[in-house]
DNA sequence: CGCGAGCTTGACGTTGTTCAACTAGAGTGG
DNA sequence: CCACTCTAGTTGAACAACGTCAAGCTCGCG
């Protein structure tokens, strides 16, 4: 945000690892072709099944992927929070987005046409290799995340949230929530109404306080111990 | 199989697009550290949390990649079909495997050390890209799985299921599955009891036949229109 | 012929969704 | 300043979908 915004993409740089490997010069390329965007909260940046021009990368604020099931509810599929970029599968293949971004909060993001960003990919194979690694973690985290669709209960899946919000999205404890009820349950798969019951337990147990959106973990062990059995 | 043990990468090329776009030298580099196995039915290629050494092209038999969890059931996030290699998150991050692979049938697979690959990688970037396509596209099929897999219910994603396997692993129909029924089950992320209920139903339907082993699709547009909508 | 593994079926219980009602707080207009 | 409405959050009761468990079946093989 106040990085590109005011800095360039130099400072950026010194953000996301990914952009480390790039020479001043490629660098430049991809400064001059950087559009910065603003967003309000709720504002979607880009559609699922809409074709793909653009590389985002947020500079401030946060992001939701989700995916939209006709009348069934969405499914976040992740957050993004700065200085991180979106990662989008469909610009080497069918150039479609496969999914829905919307911002949360107040968000800026800059935009870099796709055509300038493979060519350096194509041009300086380190860049190339971070993407790999970056597009590899990501499959990771799904992979981890599909199956604990598929073996882990409500109990599990909420503790599982509440633990990444801490510690990946919000990065502290006690933290206030930039995300509704509903958003919370799309992110766990489940029903806003199953993720409110389950607050409510962990409240009973003292492992949780939450008021409003304010919201502290006071048992991480126990949090912990939840999510990983389920 | 018949191509790499006896003709070399030289025919495998002509298989698997990836392998496209790798000079004549390249490809020699990786005929020459190349290793042929061969897997009997039921046996383990590579075990998830083990490091991973290796790159893996299947080249005659069926390959299935699980999620192992605990005393949970098995989750099948994949199968590999020849002439296909098997996409393994962990070489750029962790280098550890992420997921078991074993042999369904009868199974021949290429070996070849990683860090040959991933020289060839970052000297040929057209190779490095066609990999980030194969990346993407394999994470826009886990995204559409992990949304199957929350708005679905045990109708839709049977029916997905056997589409699946009629279409992209046996490629015909009617077909004859080297599967079990817990495999199937843990394809489709549910129990083998619920698995074998819905083919009944599908069976009284008159939308599949289904003796033993051998499954024929009688009305592929019923089945489709069931693993769309639920 | 008998054994065992995988398959099939039924009865039952649990889990989480659905639906509906109620509450609280924020914004609006008389 | 007080109804009024609208939205998000919360709670309870009823219900449906799946999983679990246990029993019986089939078929290949020694």
């Amino acid at each position: 945000m106040i990085n590109c915004l005011h800095g360039g993409c130099l400072v950026c740089r010194e953000r996301n690892e990914v952009f480390n490997s790039l020479t001043g010069d490629e660098l430049a390329t991809i400064d001059t072709n950087r559009t910065n965007i603003r967003y309000k909260p709720g504002e979607i940046i880009f559609k699922q099944g809409a074709p793909c021009y653009n590389f985002y990368c947020v500079t401030s604020g946060l992001v939701k992927l989700f995916i939209e099931n006709g009348n069934h509810h969405n499914l976040i599929i992740d957050l993004v929070t700065p200085v991180e970029y979106i990662f989008i599968p469909g610009i080497f293949n069918d150039q479609k987005h496969h999914f829905t971004a919307a911002a949360c909060e107040e968000t800026t993001a800059c935009l870099i046409d796709i055509h300038v960003m493979t060519d350096v990919m194509r041009k300086n194979p380190d860049f190339a290799m971070e993407y790999i690694k970056k597009i590899s973690r990501q499959s990771i985290g799904m992979l981890e995340k599909m199956s604990g669709y598929n073996h882990k209960q409500v109990f599990g899946r909420v503790a599982e949230t509440l633990f990444f919000l801490s510690k990946e999205i919000y990065k502290k404890n006690p933290f206030t929530l930039s995300l509704s009820r509903q958003e919370l349950a799309d992110m766990t798969g489940i029903t806003k109404e199953s993720f409110i019951r389950v607050l409510k337990k962990f409240k009973e147990d003292q492992i949780i306080t939450m008021e409003g959106n304010h919201c502290e973990i006071l048992n991480f062990q126990m949090l912990e111990m939840i999510s990983k059995n389920g």
